[in-house]
RNA sequence: GGAGUCGGCCGGACAGUCGCUGCCGGAUUUUAAUCCGGGAGAGGAAAGUCCGGGCUCCAUAGGGCAGAGUGCCAGGUAACGCCUGGGCGGCGUGAGCCGACGGAAAGUGCAGCAGAGAGUAGACCGCCUAAGCAGCUUAGGCUGCCGGCAAGGGUGAAAGGGUGCGGUAAGAGCGCACCGCGCGACUGGUAACAGUUCGUGGCAUGGUAAACCCCACUCGGAGCAAGACCAAAUAGGAACCCAUUGGUGUGGCCCGCACUUGGGUUCGGGUAGGUUGCUUGAGGCGUAUGGUGACAUGCGUCCUAGAGGAAUGACUGUCCUCGACAGAACCCGGCUUACAGGCCGACUCCCUCC
RNA sequence: GCUCAUGUAGCUCAGGGGUAGAGCACACCCUUGGUAAGGGUGAGGUCGACGGUUCAAUUCCGUCCAUGAGCU
């Protein structure tokens, strides 16, 4: 079986790292109650940091399960991620969705995620 | 059997797989880190931030003014606006529940509209015509004036004790009885307060203090983004001007205290990080003693989250009553608010049967 | 996490115990050949919610609920 685990290497740690993923947000995925913004990063694997902010999803409860199914979601398919840094936020609604909503949301994310990595790879490499 | 009151407790359970964060042991390794095993890992409200404290810095938190809070009495407590017991008032048939519950005879203010009058009471409707004056009249009496009244009506949230009898021209604490009220004494109680056995005053003291205020008591300011330490990029500057019984440090001010040169403009440089504080505590559980109780003391026993973009989850299976409100961020004690459902104990009322 | 502030007409704001107001916007009328401007009339409010104090609360007090700001 493959390595699944979650370790600190697997997540963006600093603001910094986050500022550089929102200003060069090389792809944007949108589900529903949720948005993924991502670049490309050179440490061949992917990354992933999260903003969920109170204005979005009220009550702390639902913040902590929207973290956490995100989190199980990548932990679980990261073998298939591109290497990329991903910066998942929380839209207005958020909270209302359940588990099962939000995984279905993530599962479909990743999958276009992935396509897109592969084209502007694709792209990138074409033009090198 | 039904309805209800109070107090306490619980807040899905079990197993497996994959994960997350500390701790302990071991291994690899220069450190960092990785791996293996073991064990721990959100709440009764973790919430709101409404009070109180610990802790940290400012002085060891000191004096005065201002300001804020609390407000029946006694106790508990580290402290409180909390809790316990008692008093008083209100609600309920009752068990019980609720109450910011000091002072309005220290002072100042406020009360729209309505109403005669809103605080040294008042005369709109009304009641009276005894005394005095005038007129009419044989007299009795009638009318008017001068007046008297606070009973009845009406207004209002509120109209200056209540009922009865006497009294009177009509009335009125004007007098008396009872009730209420104030003051004093006595008795009970630590006290708040109660009791009327007693005396006395004679009806004064309307409401509002979550209006200003008075009285008593309490309160210094900031908050873990407090603060401490390590390391060190850059800088430890330059020029000019001003003030030096001055400046800075903390809250509104003054005093006091501590430190000390301080401030302005321009130019230049810069505004990485890490560790700690961080969980053993006014601690939990059991038990004994004291106390009506809150609680206190002694003994025994246990260690029970500590992250740092932030850990408790996901999936599978079984069972049931099919799972509410909701997620620690320095820590405690309270209050308030949210909450599916369930359990235990004590008590009250109603109905029926024996 | 901590510390504050604000909720009043569709919008921006006054009012700090006694009938809830102003400006803009809205409707109708006048003015004009018509429109704008101007003038007049009018409608529109659980004063964020729930309790309490008071004869009386938008106002005073308490508790909640929203919204916004500041402190890394």
């Amino acid at each position: 079986m493959a390595h699944q685990g979650f370790p600190r290497g697997l997540r963006i740690l600093t603001a910094g790292e986050y500022r550089h993923v929102f200003d060069n947000a090389s792809f944007k995925v949108h589900g529903k109650g949720l948005l993924a913004l991502a670049c490309p990063n050179t440490l061949g694997h992917a990354r992933v940091g999260l903003v969920f902010s109170k204005k979005n999803v009220r009550r702390a409860v639902d913040r902590n399960r929207l973290k956490r199914l995100t989190r199980e979601s990548i932990r679980l398919g990261q073998h298939r991620l591109p290497a990329v840094d991903i910066v998942v936020l929380s839209k207005r609604g958020a909270g209302e969705l359940d588990n099962d909503t939000v995984q279905r949301q993530l599962h479909g994310m990743w999958r276009r995620l992935e396509q897109e990595a592969k084209r502007h790879l694709a792209a990138t490499q074409s033009i090198a």
